[in-house]
DNA sequence: GGCAAAAATGAAATCGTTTTCACTCTCACC
DNA sequence: GGTGAGAGTGAAAACGATTTCATTTTTGCC
C-alpha cells in the first residue's frame, strides 16, 4: 500500500535510521489504516528464536503469597521489557513437568520455577542448554540451579531467641506437613536456635499438621496438654498460624505466640511474627535471573532473604 | 540424526497415523538424544499465527483480588490447554494501551482486560479483526464488548436491606474515589436501596476517602459526629473495611456494620459482609471468552456475578 | 510374479518478519 | 562531466515448524 518492499517497510516501522523520512511516513501511514499489528511470532523466530518473555511456574494463584512475588518479580521484569507467563502446577508434580516443558517450547528468556517435585535432573538438559533456571522458595534437587530463598533457618532461630529473651524455656512448635523442605529447614532452625539458648530439644512439643482447622485446633490441644507444657507457641508458616486464629484464638491469649510469615491483619489482632518480604524475594529473583541471562555461563547462585522479628504482643508475654 | 526428513519427524513427533511405528521410535529417540524442542514460535507462526495464549491484563499483582480472578481463569483455560500471560497497567492508563498493543503483537487468542482508562475505542480496530475482548470487573467506554462485573448495585442494595431489616434508617456510606465506576454503582444501589425502603437520601452521610488510614479513619469520625449521626455504616469495598479496621476497630463495635467485599480473618472478626467470589468472575469471564474464540461474531454479552450477605455479627446490631 | 490400491515418505511452499548483500540513485568534489 | 562515496531501497534468504502434493514403497490379491 505504501508501495515499498517489505525490508523498507520494516526497516521504517523499526525506526531504523537509514530511511527517508518521506518513506517512513508514508509507511507508518499505511500501517495506521490497515491496522497493521507486527507479528511478533515471526519477529522473535527470525531474531534467534527466542521471546521476550519469562516463565513463571506456581502451585497455585490463589495463594497471595505466590502472587506477591509474582508482583516482585515483574517489577523488574517490566523494565527489562519482559513480559510474565504464568502457569499452575495445582500441586501435581507431574504437571509441573508438563509445564516446564511448554514453556521451554515456547522460548521463553529465562524460566522461574517454585518447585514441586523431589527431583530436577530432569531439567539437566535445559540447563545444558543454557535456559536460566531460577528456583524459588525451594531450592533444585540433583540439579546445579539458582535459587532464591527465604533465610529459613536464621528466622527459626530469631523467633526462639525472641521468647527465650522474655523467659521461655518450653517452646511448642505446630510445623507444616513433613516433606516439604522449607517445614524441614524451619524445624532445624528451631533446634538450633534451642541449643543457642542451652534448651534441650523436646519431641513431644513438635507436631506436624496438615492444612485443616480441625486438625490445627486438636494439635495445638494436645501440645498444651503434655505434662510440663509449653509456654510458649510458634506457627512453622502463616497457613497455619491463621489457622489456629480461627479455629481457636482464645488460645493465643493465654500463652506465647510467634508467627512464622506476615498475613493481612496481623498487626490489628497483635500477632508477633517473624517475617520477611515475599515483594522481596520476587525482586531478587528477577534481578538473579536478569544476570543469568546476561551471563549464563556464570556459577549458578544460592541467594538467602533475611527475615525479621516484628514484636506485636502475642509473642511479648513473659513465661510464668 | 534419524535418517528422515523434516516432513516426517514432525509428523512422528505429532502422532499424525501415517507413520510407521519404527520411525516413529527412530525420530523419538532422536529427539529424545538430541534435547529436541519443539519451538512453539515458529509452529504457531505456520498454522495460523496464533499462539495457545490469553492475555491477561490487570492493574497488579499485589491485591489478592486480581490474582483470585486469574486463578479462576486460569482453572478454565488450563483444560482448554491455553495459557496466561499476564502483565499489569500499575494504574497507568497509557500503560493500558502499551501493554494491550504487546499482548496483541504476541498474537493472543483473546485478551481479558481489567480496565483502567476512560475510553477503548482504541480497541475498535481490534475488535473488528475479530480478536476476543472480555472486560472485567468493569465495562467497555466507547466500545461494544464482552464484560463481565459484580452486580454492584445489587450488592448494594442487599447491604441496605439487611441493615434495615434490622431497624436501622440512618445509614452512613464510606465509599472509595469518585471517578470509579464501581463506586458510581455501589453509590447507585445504596440510593436505590435506600429508596425502596423508604429512607431519604442524605449526602452528609456519604463520605468519598482515598486508601489511606487516616482519611478513613477521620471520614468515619465525621460521618458519626453529624446531628442525627447513622446508626449503621457500609464501606463500598474491603479496602476501605481493612482500613477502618486498622485505624479504628472500636468504633465498629458500636454500631451496624456491613462491608462490601469479603476479606481473610473477616470470619474471626465478625464483620458482616456483601459478597461475591473472585474464583466466579474469573471463571465466567474464561468461559465467555472460550466462547467468543468460537463464535467470534455473535453478539457480544454483558454478565453479572450475584452477590451474598454473610452475616456475622457486625451488621445484626439493631438500631438504638 | 504382477498389478492396483493403499500407505509411508520426501520435496518444497508457507507463515511474517528481519537482515544481508547487491544494486541504484543522489550528491559532492575535482 | 566524471568519479566515488554514501545513502536509500529491493531481492532473497533465513528462522523452524507444518502441510500439500507428488513420489516411492509396501501391501493385498489374483
Amino acid at each position: 500500500m505504501a508501495g515499498v518492499s517489505p525490508a523498507t517497510a520494516s526497516r521504517a516501522l523499526a525506526d531504523h535510521p537509514k530511511v527517508t523520512p518521506k518513506t517512513k511516513q508514508k509507511v507508518v501511514e499505511a500501517a495506521r489504516t490497515l491496522r497493521f499489528r507486527r507479528n511478533s511470532l515471526a519477529r522473535d523466530l527470525r531474531s534467534g528464536g527466542v521471546t521476550t518473555a519469562v516463565g513463571y511456574v506456581i502451585e497455585d494463584l490463589v495463594n497471595p503469597w505466590f502472587s506477591q512475588v509474582a508482583a516482585g518479580a515483574e517489577r523488574v521484569f517490566r523494565k527489562a521489557e519482559l513480559e510474565l507467563i504464568v502457569a499452575t502446577t495445582e500441586g501435581d508434580p507431574k504437571r509441573e513437568q508438563l509445564v516446564v516443558k511448554t514453556m521451554l517450547e515456547r522460548r521463553v528468556q529465562a524460566l522461574l520455577l517454585i518447585p514441586l517435585s523431589e527431583d530436577h535432573s530432569y531439567l539437566e538438559g535445559e540447563r545444558q542448554l543454557g535456559t536460566p533456571l531460577i528456583f524459588v522458595d525451594r531450592p533444585p534437587v540433583n540439579l546445579i540451579a539458582d535459587s532464591i530463598t527465604i533465610d529459613n533457618r536464621g528466622g527459626m532461630r530469631l523467633a526462639v531467641e525472641h521468647l527465650a529473651k522474655h523467659g521461655h524455656k518450653r517452646i511448642g512448635l505446630l510445623a507444616g506437613p513433613e516433606p516439604l523442605w522449607t517445614t524441614g529447614e524451619r524445624l532445624e532452625g528451631y533446634k538450633s536456635g534451642l541449643s543457642t539458648h542451652g534448651i534441650e530439644f523436646d519431641k513431644s512439643l513438635v507436631r506436624n499438621v496438615q492444612y485443616l482447622e480441625s486438625e490445627v485446633n486438636s494439635a495445638a490441644l494436645e501440645l498444651l496438654n503434655v505434662s510440663n507444657p509449653p509456654t510458649a507457641l510458634i506457627a512453622t508458616n502463616n497457613r497455619i498460624t491463621v489457622l489456629l486464629l480461627k479455629s481457636n484464638k482464645e488460645l493465643l491469649d493465654k500463652i506465647a505466640f510467634v508467627g512464622f510469615d506476615d498475613f493481612e491483619l496481623s498487626e490489628l489482632l497483635g500477632i508477633t511474627v517473624v517475617t520477611h518480604d515475599p515483594l522481596d524475594i520476587g525482586r531478587e529473583a528477577a534481578l538473579l535471573t536478569l544476570e543469568r541471562i546476561e551471563n549464563p555461563l556464570d556459577t549458578p547462585q544460592r541467594r538467602e532473604i533475611g527475615t525479621t522479628v516484628i514484636a506485636r504482643g502475642s509473642g511479648e508475654r513473659r513465661a510464668r
